[in-house]
DNA sequence: CGTCTGATTGTCT
DNA sequence: GACAATCAGACGG
């Protein structure tokens, strides 16, 4: 695909912006998975009080936020969701990866998708509405949802080098403009006093592949 | 559209 | 023991 691949010497909020049209790559035992991302959201270190590391913490957790820049850190999320970051140059922090335009192997993405639900929501009905969303925007349309379509988990994933690694990496997409990008608030933070009020997320405005976030 | 709730378990804010 | 960077269905307007 396009040119080689992001800069990590860029700082966090940078990086949170500049991924934003670069391809995710995940390689499985049944074919590559490719995703653009389109949404992310920048923990920009310690002091930020929304991130894993707020107060210095260096925990097992989150330790893949102090390793070198490039480094997937996946965590475990509501017991039962993974959610994928990669680690940027400061200390401690993270863009988190939340949502992802389908590229290839779109069919085993959806295998994915409802070989989970059969696992986990075995009594939810599903409704026909949801059925054709799966179809086609709602494939990878959330942080949890793009690790399951795209395989991302803990055990396989966190602390891989997404600069070296031959299970996940990054191709270059297109260039997204800052005209392009549109801001708001983190997600689902809710105990982070002003933290959680900054403009933090990144998002293709024109993008229906984007979260079903409210706010 | 909105607000609420159940599912599920690793982590320690 | 309580909480959590989620998700999808249910129900009310």
């Amino acid at each position: 695909m396009g040119p080689p691949s992001v800069d990590f010497s860029m700082d966090c909020v940078d990086l949170a912006k500049k991924l934003l049209g670069q391809v995710v790559c995940r390689r499985t035992q049944q074919g590559i998975l490719k995703g653009m991302v389109v949404e992310t959201e920048a923990y920009v270190g310690p002091h930020d009080k929304a991130c894993h590391s707020y107060g210095g913490r260096h925990t097992a957790r989150n330790e893949a936020m102090y390793m070198k820049p490039g480094t997937c850190y996946v965590y475990t999320i509501y017991g039962m969701y993974q959610c994928f970051n990669i680690s940027s140059r400061e200390d401690g922090a993270g863009v988190l990866i939340r949502a992802l335009e389908p590229l290839q192997n779109i069919d085993l993405m959806r295998r994915h998708r409802s070989g989970y639900r059969d696992r986990y929501r075995r009594n939810a009905k599903i409704s026909a509405k949801a059925e054709q969303k799966m179809r086609d925007t709602a494939v990878a349309n959330g942080p949890s949802k793009l690790c399951i379509a795209m395989a991302i988990t803990k055990s396989e994933i966190n602390k891989e080098d997404i600069l070296a690694s031959s299970k996940i990496w990054l191709e270059g997409g297109r260039d997204v403009g800052e005209a392009e990008i549109a801001k708001s608030k983190r997600v689902g933070i809710n105990n982070a006093g002003i933290w959680g009020e900054k403009l933090l997320r990144f998002y293709i405005k024109s993008s229906p592949f984007v979260s079903n976030a409210r706010r």
